[in-house]
DNA sequence: CAATATGTAGAACCTGGTTCTATATTTCAA
DNA sequence: TTGAAATATAGAACCAGGTTCTACATATTG
């Protein structure tokens, strides 16, 4: 392992950490590691417009501050919001790593 | 503080609950904890064809992995890599991350 | 009061992201 | 060695996400 971490939350990233030093071991093959890459990744939540607004309020913020930490216009959230229009692949990612770890995890 | 943190990677975030417990005790008005926010956001990098692939090569996936990664699907990578398409707000967003905290911070 | 921050609303535009197929090369297990 | 799977390129077509703009309404604050 390249490095330790102590958190639980960080399991995931260990195991790809691991799989990744196996194979440059060629203790495993590639296919094997990209099966754990699969099955570490958090998994995608399809978010509805009530409960993103409840995440951004949650980290107390406006929607333009909100917009600024995902890297989008603040149209944009209050469209996500008003349920005009919805995430698209990134953006959910994002959304998901902020459900999960809080806003912190992408400033 | 409502959490205290080891790294020194994580000042931004301090920065950002320091003052969001300023704002909630009524010491410091909301305009000025959006500037705290400003302030403590990381800078978003334009990532040209080449830089993304290095950036993938560096955490050494499949452009197939690094999608999973991403949510995006392969082809958008791939478009990304060969100059084609270049990925909008969110997605830089993510990679910026990755750049700076590697593929770890979002899985 | 005046200025700023916040959020809604809607329209128009552009391009990012998806999906599809086809091709070529490499990798690895049987 | 053979064949399946992984990897990456290429291009076309489509949809909708993200942007930009304006206008309006309501707090909030100095």
């Amino acid at each position: 392992m390249a490095r330790t971490r102590a958190y639980k939350s960080d399991v995931k990233a260990a195991i790809h950490e691991t799989a990744q030093d196996l194979h440059k071991a060629g203790l495993i093959e590639k296919h094997t590691m990209r099966r754990f890459d699969e099955s570490c990744l958090t998994p995608i939540k399809t978010f509805t417009a009530d409960e993103i607004r409840a995440l951004r309020e949650r980290e107390q913020v406006s929607q333009t501050v909100f917009a600024m930490y995902l890297n989008v216009t603040k149209d944009s959230v209050s469209q996500w919001e008003r349920g005009d229009k919805r995430p698209a692949g990134p953006a959910c990612k994002l959304l998901s790593i902020v459900a999960e770890k809080g806003l912190s995890a992408i400033a």
